[in-house]
DNA sequence: GCCAACGTTGGC
DNA sequence: GCCAACGTTGGC
């Protein structure tokens, strides 16, 4: 059975366009670590929904899939990077990204406000108060009532 | 740009 | 191991 998941990303930094561009990205930067358990509980084939944060208004503006589990995160080993960690080790690394593939953009994008109008929405992750997780998983009957709320 | 909420850091 | 200070996130 897939998982279903939400992945959080600012769209100045890495939108969906960018998703939809490049195909496939490791999903790299996470420095979190419920966030980083729950990435590498990705498998292929799971759903992902696309949360476009900080950017006015916030929504949920398409899918992506998970086209590889999990594995070591480059950027953490290397200096230049802004995700450069010192404490990890090839041998013990910190921080893991599985690789993502873009599935599809919404044509319409679900705003944030008509989320939490909704009543099967109302233990989503992303809407409890001061919820800063990046990755966050999301139930099957989650998952449907957004994807009709896209029009899909 | 503001600011509340949160995770992390580090002194003790 | 506590907890204050700090930096970051993210909705507005």
């Amino acid at each position: 059975m897939p998982q279903y998941w939400l992945i959080k990303s600012d769209p100045d930094t890495y939108s969906i366009d960018d998703l939809k561009r490049e195909m496939v990205t490791p999903w790299s930067g996470v420095r979190n670590y419920q966030a980083r358990n729950y990435l590498r509980r990705m498998r292929p084939g799971d759903a992902l929904l696309f949360y476009h944060s900080s950017a006015g208004p916030a929504a949920i503006v398409g899918l992506a899939t998970v086209a590889k589990a999990a594995y070591p995160e480059p950027d953490q080993f290397r200096k230049e990077s802004k995700y450069f960690d010192e404490t990890a080790t090839k041998e013990k690394p910190r921080w893991f990204c599985p690789d993502v593939r873009f599935v599809e953009k919404f044509s319409q994008a679900v705003p944030i406000e008509k989320l939490r109008a909704e009543k099967t929405l109302k233990n989503l992750e992303l809407l409890k108060r001061g919820s800063r997780l990046s990755v966050m998983p999301v139930s099957s009957q989650e998952f449907e009532c957004i994807r009709k709320m896209a029009g899909r």
